[in-house]
DNA sequence: AACGGACAAATAATATATTATTTGTTCCGT
DNA sequence: ACGGAACAAATAATATATTATTTGTCCGTT
């Protein structure tokens, strides 16, 4: 009735974090027993861990030479934009459409955490994924809210790599107040279209620091 | 230099192939002890398997209870379709876009061995696979391409299931027909508009089937 | 000194053993 | 006969042990 949570849900929760926080590098050497023993688990347990973040693509496996965080690039940072862009467009479409007024309480709910988002790192890194997930989250398609949890990790990784080299100069709070105003007035354009710029504005500033090889 | 398949790659690649081909029924226990045994494998490189098939959606794992097949639903299947258009639409239109001459013939190359598809069973889907792959396979954007694979087995799971109970009764291979047509004149209106049809189309037909409880 | 091969250490991959949880069955009480 | 506790079998989950591959280092040869 407690914690229901097996070891492998563990070990995939905390190197999900860890890698999308950017604690664990791209490219990074992943030692299995040395995650077990971190973790506390066997090693089977962490094997079964990496090969489901594996497919969700935040683990490489080099078959006889383990595990490694997966690597980071320009191209890929792109590539990753656009599609969610895509993605996130069509989430968010749905929800204007169907999602009710316990929808938008949520949303607003969800903004509000974040405007308050400067009390710890880790609190305002859930916030932003509340929120953006809170936009989504009534479109009704459970499988594209999956890529877009997929992609929305991603991404994350991305952004919190580069915050080691720069903060973002643009008002960022602003812009999720105003997709905020747009959803709630249901204004579907309006709102798709600062959801894009938001996103590519993100990673138009991203590719520009020089982290990326 | 041969074959650098690790058993972990042998046991996704068979137990994929045997739910998407429907071998394996929507909800059916998945015995790690007997799959080891069947597969010839450990048990640990089973866990490891079903892990990255749980990730993919094709597995569903309840804690302390094992293993099972992902169940399927008339709700889900509407959901899978129109993401599934949304996703190869958006590939599509970057392969006519950005494919070349080596991308038209491969296209072309993948539809002939489609024509001759009555050969076996298995050939048949390997070459319907590869014709779908192959129309989207040069948008150039990875995670885009990443997605409509998984969409596509999904997909595919749902219509072997169907087969079961009764053939198309459509002109399948005319629609392919139709849309290699559009793709190489370069006619991306025409081509999304035909495999928006095509998705579409297939899954009403087996909306109305009644193998969906 | 540079290259290459052989040995040794590290570690990934696999197999087996152990423990814990669930599930099915039997038997007793009402 | 029905319901439920208690036991037993099955099996999922975990831990440990074994094997195989890779990687790094040292030494000998040219």
């Amino acid at each position: 009735m407690s914690a229901p949570e097996t070891q492998v849900e563990q070990v995939i929760a905390r190197l999900r974090r860890n890698i999308v926080s950017a604690r664990l590098m791209p490219g990074a050497k992943l030692n299995i027993a040395t995650l077990a023993q971190e973790v506390g688990v066997s090693a089977g347990a962490v094997r079964e861990g990496l090969a489901a973040l594996q497919a969700e693509g935040l683990v490489q496996a080099e078959p006889r030479r383990g595990f490694r965080v997966a690597g980071i690039s320009r191209s890929d940072l792109s590539e990753l934009t656009e599609a969610r862009v895509a993605i996130e467009r069509l989430c968010l479409e749905g929800s204007i459409k169907r999602g009710g007024i316990d929808w938008e309480s949520n949303c607003r709910r969800a903004f509000e955490s974040l405007s308050e988002q400067s009390v710890s790192e880790a609190a305002g890194m859930q916030a932003h994924e509340r929120f953006h997930h809170a936009l989504v989250s009534a479109c009704g398609n459970r499988w594209l809210l999956k890529m877009q949890r997929m992609l929305y990790a991603q991404s994350e990784r991305y952004r919190h790599l580069s915050i080691r080299f720069a903060s973002p100069s643009r008002d960022v709070l602003g812009e999720h107040g105003q997709i905020l105003d747009a959803v709630l007035s249901r204004d579907t354009e309006k709102a798709t279209t600062l959801l894009d710029h938001h996103l590519r504005e993100t990673a138009r500033q991203l590719l520009q620091t020089d982290f990326l090889t």
